[in-house]
DNA sequence: TCTGGGGTCCTAGGACCC
DNA sequence: TCTGGGGTCCTAGGACCC
């Protein structure tokens, strides 16, 4: 059987480990330059509050105490999430992660499932202070289905198992086709068109006929929903296809000084990125978007990608290919809003052919990238920068409403005071 | 005034080759 | 001027996920 392990209202709960009185609150995590909704507590989702919602139509509501906002603080949730599957992995061994707050893994089908469940669920909760479900099912697919509905419903206490063919059959017909894991807004409308309005109605479609109207993908969903897995995630074997880092401003700017400064840091970032995870990688793409929620505006929508001449997790090389894939589609003339840089074509860097002419590049390269990581994890992120990388600081997120790092700066560490 | 960021997979269609 | 089948590779766009 697989087991699927999901944080409650994750970013909430991170903040709330901290700070215990927003307990019973309704809180919410607002994304990058406090622009909208990306977590609700509970109670901020019985006020009726979506996911995305703009944060300024909530701003009397916060104003006024009646919700909780905070700015996310994404070093916080990352190291609360690492704490959570190292936990995870503790009791059950390999675990597949899927996304920060969620994580399968395979459990025997021969013990007590439900109490076994119950156990994981309570031992993460009580080692890190959040709050999860457990979803126990024969297929991904399912064992989604499973842990939705150990959210949703107190009754089933965190847990919720589907190991016979008649909880698999009343799961099914309870949960909307829009629900379900791999059908998203424009299939269900598709579906809903069809008559197919519930889970339990989309798996029993003729199997050609989704096939012939989904593709594979649509396929694949409908035999997990009929209990015959094929879905493989083995997310550690496949490398990364690319990496991206992309900020939207804090305001916008027609300035290629701003632009310069903004792809410089998100081109250090990826190079960052790709050496963590041992990488190299050979293409180098930069893109710079307007405003779409302003069509007063003109826009405009650009990116240019540039091949490298060898594999590389150089800062300098790939900040260099994405100043001048920036200089080609810069146009004056227009407010941007948001920048990014891509870098594809990634293998691993054991994988890498030694330059022909100098096969004292690499060992130079990573002695000196080595000692800006360490010295960039030590002293906080942007401490050591390529002197050659603008400096503005116009594009620079906004967060007016960030919490402490609590876990992962010494400056920010919790106090406990006795009297 | 104010609307996130980072990924994956699949398909169709064009360019090119034999 | 007419006549063909079968591949590969790449890209853009669509759909999905958290």
């Amino acid at each position: 059987m697989i087991g699927l392990l999901d944080c409650n209202n994750f970013y909430v709960s991170c903040e709330r480990v901290f700070r215990p009185a927003l307990n019973g609150r309704p809180v919410v995590v607002l994304s990058n330059n406090d622009g909208c909704v990306i977590a609700r507590s509970n109670e901020a989702k019985a006020m009726g509050i979506e996911m995305g919602a703009p944060a300024f139509r909530l701003k009397k509501l916060i104003d006024a105490g009646a919700i909780a906002a905070y700015s996310s603080n994404f070093r916080l949730y990352g190291d609360m999430s690492r704490r959570v599957m190292g936990m995870l992995r503790a009791l059950v061994g390999d675990i597949e992660v899927y996304s920060i707050d969620e994580a399968f893994f395979q459990i025997p089908d021969d013990i007590d499932l439900q109490g076994r469940a119950r156990e994981i669920a309570d031992r993460v909760s009580r080692a890190t202070g959040i709050p999860v479900s457990i979803g126990i099912a024969p297929t991904r697919t399912l064992a989604k289905i499973a842990n939705h509905a150990a959210k949703k419903f107190p009754a089933y206490k965190k847990v919720c198992v589907i190991d016979t063919d008649d909880k698999r059959l009343r799961a099914l017909q309870l949960t909307a086709v829009g629900d379900v894991w791999g059908i998203g807004r424009r299939i269900s409308d598709k579906m809903r068109a069809m008559n197919v309005q519930t889970a339990f109605d989309f798996a029993r479609l003729p199997r050609a006929r989704v096939r012939r109207l989904l593709t594979v993908t649509g396929e694949k969903t409908w035999c997990e929903l009929n209990a015959i897995p094929c879905i493989d995630l083995d997310s550690d074997a496949a490398p990364r296809r690319q990496i991206c880092t992309s900020r939207s401003f804090g305001e916008m700017t027609n300035s290629l000084d701003d632009l310069a400064a903004a792809v410089s840091a998100f081109a250090a970032s990826c190079a960052e990125k790709l050496r963590a995870r041992g990488c190299v990688a050979a293409a180098v793409t930069t893109f710079v978007l307007t405003n779409r929620f302003r069509p007063d505006l003109p826009q405009c929508v650009a990116g240019e990608t540039v091949p490298l001449s060898r594999h590389t997790n150089d800062t300098r090389v790939i900040l260099d290919a994405a100043l001048g894939a920036l200089l080609k589609i810069y146009r004056p003339g227009f407010l941007f809003k948001k920048a990014g840089v891509v870098v594809s074509e990634i293998i691993p860097a054991a994988q890498v052919q030694p330059d022909l002419f100098d096969d004292n590049i690499d060992a130079k390269s990573q002695n000196l990238m080595g000692a800006i990581d360490a010295l960039n994890k030590k002293y906080g992120r942007g401490a050591v920068r390529l002197g050659s990388a603008p400096r503005t600081e116009k594009w620079r997120t906004v967060r007016n409403m960030l919490s402490p790092n609590y876990t992962t700066d010494l400056d920010d560490i919790i106090v406990v005071k006795s009297d």
